[in-house]
RNA sequence: GCGCCCGUAGCUCAACUGGAUAGAGCAUCGGCCUUCUAAGCCGACGGUUGCAGGUUCGAGUCCUGCCGGGCGCGCCA
């Protein structure tokens, strides 16, 4: 319907620019946007106001003469100028009536478009180091990633979505590590655990699971191993002794064995993050590796680039990008004086990556503590000769706990953090997937436990899930009524539906496309969720006013195509946020 | 210290990137089940949008300065 009015304006705006009115040859973006209230009509457009001055008339004078070059519409009722000049758009009920032919006959493509200005997109998230299990940090990310990227393609973009993995950094090298140490413990040998090392109880579990498969093959008298090593102690004493104790690793196990407990670790604990994601209905489409990227040459073909484009400098036997020149606060380090490249090329590279397999747009989905690597990103892709606008980085704030009205403490340092999957387990995948993108993802989020698990009205998951049950419930009862539901028979007496309650329905499901546009629009999945928390309120209002299984064949006909109209939409809404439609609860 | 994000009803949050009278849920108070699931509905109460200026037809939204909270500032990953 929105559409409708914006072309209607479109074309009073050529008319008027042939009139010589307004100048011609401008860009025309008309701006609708839904009335606030019922007496302003469905929607209203400011453009009178917005181009007054270029046309030296006042803004309600232009409003008459853009409404008289209005094309004439069925679905308009008719318009009023308003206020400082706003065009007031009331519909006719046709129009409405329309919304519910839309919906049963598009199916699931209702609401979905073909995007005006289609863009083939990368959206990249969670990306956690493999080096453990997710925790509820990482779900949030998870979640707003997952229905970002879902709604991205309901409105019309080609998307893929992206997981990042950081398989080739030290934290990966004190992981292997650890498993050997664990491996080593369960073979028989008496060792002191490292400080910095990964303590989870998770790690004994990879140790079994190699040790069930190499036997005692890499075990070596506990003595080697820590003979004349950095002593292990607080603070940088640790950093230096973990250091030690991958290198004598190394060492003594060589390529093979390294090999082994190397990607032991890694390959138990990506399965798992794996799994623990498709339990969460997140899915992705590539997983991709930095030791990847390092091996195809990635890294120094990006490295190239920037040379190419003299953005590089040696000094101190590192190679330098000027990222101060383009917008970072400092220079960064590419290529360290030990010949290893940086965390940030592998970065560089992984965007350029981007690029080059056709994307021409990568969105980043990050914790808010990594607002750091925006300026930094945008500066890599300046020095490689790309448009900075092309990367895009969205940050979403963390989530803090309530379990009974009390914040529960987490902290990595100790271990002590609780899980996706425990959450899950806890509230349900539904429940997190939902109270994960309630907010705005640059708002803070007050996770309540007790509120996501309880089976009560006040819980909007069950409220909208409640909702799309109970039209099923309806159609199963018009069965044992021994009644029927016919969609042309309805779709001849929609217009006996005129009662407040469905008029206010029918707008809402009206909304739909619109609410996918601009949650697309503005990265905002909770635009979404607030819409079909509003859809279910909008059909328990009328469910409690009227009754559906009539015996007015035409009424109920009529009834059944509007609620089965709304249960489609809640399907589709919670689908795109990746919530079950139950047909019963 | 510098930089980024946030501040809206008692609480948790919306407000479609500048529009008309700032909206929901919870909490509090009062109603509705012999009728398609009460996991529901209806009503009442609740605001100087942190403070002070500025920009304009018009500001919760934009600009400046304060106040308060979160996060970040490694040849770490």
């Amino acid at each position: 319907m929105k559409d409708h009015i914006e072309e209607l304006l479109i074309q009073a705006l050529l008319h008027l620019q042939r009139d010589g009115v307004l100048p011609k040859g401008q860009e025309i973006a008309p701006q609708v946007e839904r009335s606030r209230s019922a007496e302003h009509g469905e929607f209203a457009s400011n453009l009178a106001m917005v181009l007054a001055r270029e046309a030296g008339r006042s803004p309600r004078e232009l409003a008459q003469e853009i409404i008289n070059r209005l094309p004439n519409s069925r679905q308009v009722e008719r318009t009023e100028i308003a206020g400082p000049g706003f065009i007031n758009f009331f519909m006719n009920r046709c129009a409405l009536y329309g919304v519910i032919k839309d919906v049963l006959r598009d199916g699931k493509r209702y609401g979905h478009a073909i995007a005006r200005r289609r863009q083939r997109v990368t959206v990249e998230f969670v990306s956690a180091n493999p080096t453990g299990p997710l925790h509820v940090g990482h779900g949030r990310g998870a979640a707003y990633g997952a229905s970002l990227a879902a709604i991205l393609e309901a409105a019309g973009h080609i998307v893929q979505r992206e997981y990042y993995v950081n398989d080739n950094g030290r934290q990966m090298d004190i992981l292997a590590t650890s498993v050997w140490l664990r491996y080593l413990e369960l073979c028989g040998e008496q060792l002191r655990f490292p400080h910095n090392g990964y303590h989870g109880e998770y790690i004994y579990d990879i140790a079994r699971l190699a040790r069930s498969e190499v036997g005692d093959k890499w075990r070596f008298p506990g003595q080697n191993v820590l003979d004349d090593l950095a002593p292990d102690g607080p603070g940088g004493q640790a950093e230096v002794h973990i250091d030690a104790l991958i290198e004598r690793a190394r060492t003594l196990l060589g390529d093979s064995g390294y090999r082994t407990f190397f990607d032991a670790a890694l390959d138990t604990i990506l399965k798992d993050i794996h799994d623990d994601l498709s339990e969460f209905g997140v899915e992705f489409d590539l997983w991709f590796s930095e030791l990847e990227l390092e091996r195809s040459g990635a890294i120094q073909h990006a490295i190239d680039r920037l040379q190419q484009n003299g953005h590089l400098y040696v000094k101190d036997g590192a190679t330098w990008f000027r990222a101060s020149a383009l917008g970072d606060e400092k220079d960064r380090v590419l290529t360290r004086e030990n010949g290893r490249t940086t965390y940030f090329a592998s970065d560089v590279a992984y965007f350029l990556n981007k690029l080059e397999r056709g994307f021409e747009h990568a969105i980043y989905v990050f914790g808010a503590d990594h607002h750091g690597y925006i300026a930094r990103l945008q500066a890599a892709a300046r020095g490689l000769g790309e448009d900075p606008e092309s990367l895009e980085i969205l940050l979403v704030q963390f989530a803090v706990l309530f379990r009974e009205g009390e914040k529960v403490q987490m902290s990595t340092r100790s271990g002590h953090f609780i899980t996706l999957r425990e959450l899950r387990e806890e509230v349900s995948s539904d429940a997190a997937r939902y109270f994960y993108v309630m907010r705005s993802h640059d708002q803070h989020l007050d996770f309540d436990l007790d509120l996501a698990k309880s089976r009560s009205n006040e819980n909007p998951v069950y409220y909208i899930q409640y909702a799309h049950a109970r039209i099923s419930s309806v159609f199963r009862n018009l069965d044992q009524m021994d009644l029927t539901h016919n969609i042309p028979i309805g779709e001849a007496a929609l217009d006996l539906l005129g009662e407040a309650h469905e008029l206010e329905l029918m707008r809402a499901i009206s909304r739909y496309p619109e609410v996918i546009e601009s949650a697309a629009r503005l990265r905002a999945p909770h635009i979404l969720a607030h819409y079909l928390d509003l859809l279910a309120t909008e059909f328990h209002a009328y469910y409690n006013a009227h009754q559906f299984l009539v015996d007015d064949e035409n009424l109920r006909n009529a009834r059944l195509n509007l609620i089965l109209a709304a249960q489609r939409v809640l399907a589709d809404g919670l689908g795109l946020l990746g919530i079950a439609a139950p047909e019963e609860m």
